[in-house]
DNA sequence: TCCGGAATCAAACGATCGTTTGAGCATACG
DNA sequence: CGTATGCTCAAACGATCGTTTGATTCCGGA
């Protein structure tokens, strides 16, 4: 839980390493990158990798905890506000998941990292998928028991399918990112809105209809 | 060029090394799964494989190809059907295009290769992408065309995501086999109508929302 | 029966992988 | 100033990768 200043380190060797990680296992994959091309487009030395992380696969874990932990502390701050209240609709809750990932996606390298999650998706390496559940199924859960409550006529069953449907969308959409491409004539934050408003009716229809 | 008898071949080494890939390629990956674990899998010699496919990455093609030729045939054949008829629903169309991938889902090794067709997606290979466009989307343009005609009302833009989403969650939920379990009192044949009536109502809602 | 191409085999090739080593360098503290 | 500590570096380690080689076995047709 240390990890003292989180932000604001913009040039040590770790950030380093992480950036370059982060663009190397999008592009290539956790196998297909090498330590060696990933120190190289850091810039640093081969042996920093294991004298600052111990190991590839623990270098690969810090990769998904820097992003997830920054993601998925907004997707909880946001349906916090509106979760168990009265007046919260499905895409309220859908906002609350889809934007915080929107906005990971647009910033500076953030992009990359949503193919790395869709990878690890489709890795269905067993200490992968428990290394996510353990620290991050919380989350999950808590979108899952107020879409429960926002949908009363759906089924554990029903509802937890549709579910896995949406992410599974998400997921496609965002790591395959820019089938739609921002007109010149609309700025990058309206853009996002749209997207943002497009995923979000796609999500709702695919999970209340009758 | 010969690739004679192209059915009914079951012991060869050719067969061994494909199927053996297939389960292989779907639990560790391209990179993940090596010539020596896969050909000591299928019982063959390890040199079995350049003799027979010339490479791996041309054993990679072959492992998508048998698989594909049958399904989007099969795909093609029930869109075939279909296709410009005045009765014709969307649901009709999305049948035509889920229901011989759950057949193929079902029989001996074939879920399998639903994990390998997502591992595809997840991996932004060039190679791998341009060989699956140039192969296979021809069927893909012709479902696109099919969708265009019976909604009208969407701009080609609008259905281009619509269609993009669709796909991202039926490859999810198909490499994510399982999410829900037969039960015991049905036969595998009504399951798979049913899981398919449910794959069929979440990608009508989610093409057709207002 | 003998021959010739197809298929299989053990063994080795060079390359690259993740990881480790030990010396060298820096900076801060007594 | 001397030294301890944190970090970087080139080099090497053993393992494993995809691929190739050359000998051996198999098997149908003249």
């Amino acid at each position: 839980m240390g990890t003292a200043h989180l932000h604001s380190a913009p040039h040590t060797t770790k950030e380093r390493i992480l950036s370059a990680a982060e663009e190397l296992f999008a592009r290539h994959g956790f196998d297909g990158a090498s330590l060696r091309q990933l120190t190289a487009a850091a810039g640093v030395n081969l042996a920093a990798v294991n004298y600052h992380f111990g190991s590839k696969d623990r270098l690969i874990e810090e990769v998904f905890r820097r992003r997830l932990d920054e993601l998925n502390s907004r997707r909880m701050a946001a349906l916090s506000r509106i979760a168990g209240q009265e007046g919260t609709t499905l895409e309220d809750v859908l906002a609350a998941f889809i934007k915080p990932a929107l906005d990971l996606s647009h910033d500076d390298s953030g992009s990359l990292f949503m193919r790395v999650l869709a990878r690890a998706f489709a890795e269905h390496d067993d200490t992968l998928r428990k290394f996510l559940s353990e620290n991050y199924g919380h989350v999950m859960r808590q979108f899952t028991a107020e879409f429960a409550r926002l949908l009363p006529h759906l089924s554990k069953e029903e509802l937890y399918w549709r579910v896995d449907l949406v992410t599974g969308a998400l997921t496609h959409a965002m790591s395959g990112f820019g089938m739609i491409q921002r007109k010149s004539d609309v700025t990058e934050h309206t853009h996002r809105e749209q997207t943002a408003a497009h995923l979000i009716r796609f999500a709702a229809a695919g999970l209340s209809h009758p």
